[in-house]
DNA sequence: TAGATTGTTAATCGATTAACAATC
DNA sequence: TAGATTGTTAATCGATTAACAATC
């Protein structure tokens, strides 16, 4: 709803500010220049300005930003709604270690439930949340309408899984298989995080590392 | 060594053709043209073929591509020395699931050995890989010249830790935590994979999401 | 007022896309 | 030869950076 304007590049910084503005009110600043915010962030000062100016600017001219209001209008522009609700499919190594990550580091993110095709699992719970069948996702869904989808299942479930999401209603997903989930709903926000490819570019860089910088 | 002129976006695509080509190597296809690829990738048949150029140019005029000299090219390319050798620090949660994950998925990634500041897990395997004390990393290093660390540690953790890190001799990290280890040396490839970054900038997409594509 | 720093417009830079000659 | 498709140069597009007027 609202501010259509900001690119990918910019939506992506955005964390990263908060991140860093959240340390400086942690440490009692009050007030923070662009100038100041481009060297933690490695950027420039005008990087910086024309950022916020995306959402229609959060400084004062002659004086700077107040770090408080930075916190409060970034915070509020990655959760408008104070917080988003998403479920998790895949109760396994990395699904649990996730469901660990989202209920103990991500603030803004509530998880209500956990789906498995493994009947072993099911009935159970991981920290505390319920292990529900993997065929009663769509019910569960639209029932109580999450936001998000976390997939943390193997890339045949995930084919199996990609033509329910639409009926399942979730807006985005927040991806670690390399199933492409926009195939069917072009709609879908799809967030992948893709650990083979990040570490197979970490290896092309090691290994191609000319240190000429 | 060799090859300068990747820029990070070239670099990023290719552990993407690398898996699209592994399956059209897999569904036994023997050649492929620009168009094809841009179809798969989501992109356009002349960035393909500006990528593959940044490389020397692996087609044929008139011909196209042959899938199986892509795949070994690429292969190379990312690989250059049949695999990289690394060590995980931090046997936590995410730790165990991202040695997991080495060991099971990453190919070219040998893990060799784990490290962890808890007593009472030093001298245990996790995944049948050996656990140290992290305050021995530096000589293990030193002795087996790991290419690359991967940091699954706290925050707090890192901050001590990333002091030493130029005395390990890597040539770069894997960092899922949320320290800068670039701080202390400027020359050293840092990968970051900040799931927390993540999952904010997919809550603001989905928060602000107006359809209108 | 003078100094500082933003908001915003203009210039630059780099990446993507288009065009076309080379060639299989 | 004609058709297809690459390699490569040129044009476009978008993001970053610089400049400067507005203003605290």
């Amino acid at each position: 709803m609202s501010t259509p304007k900001a690119s990918l590049p910019v939506i992506r910084r955005l964390p990263r500010y908060f991140r860093y503005i959240s340390e400086l009110k942690a440490m009692g600043k009050t007030r923070v220049s662009s100038s100041q915010l481009a060297e933690i962030m490695g950027s420039t000062p005008s990087q910086v300005r024309q950022d916020f100016n995306c959402f229609g600017g959060f400084g004062q001219q002659g004086i700077g930003y107040s770090v408080d209001l930075l916190y409060s209008e970034i915070e509020h522009l990655l959760f408008p709604n104070d917080h988003i609700n998403a479920v998790l499919v895949g109760a396994g190594s990395l699904g649990a270690t996730i469901a660990n990550f989202v209920l103990n580091e991500a603030d803004g993110v509530n998880l209500s439930a956990i789906f498995d095709n493994n009947i072993n699992l099911v009935g159970k719970t991981l920290h505390n949340i319920r292990i529900f069948n993997s065929d009663d996702i769509v019910e569960y869904c639209q029932e109580h309408k999450p936001d998000l989808i976390i997939a943390c299942i193997p890339k045949a479930a995930a084919e199996k899984f990609a033509p329910v999401l639409s009926a399942t209603g979730v807006k985005g997903v927040w991806n670690f298989t390399h199933y492409d989930f926009s195939i069917y709903d072009k709609s879908l926000i799809v967030e992948n995080v893709h650990l083979r490819d990040s570490l197979m570019a970490l290896s092309y860089r090691i290994s191609h590392n000319t240190d000429d910088e």
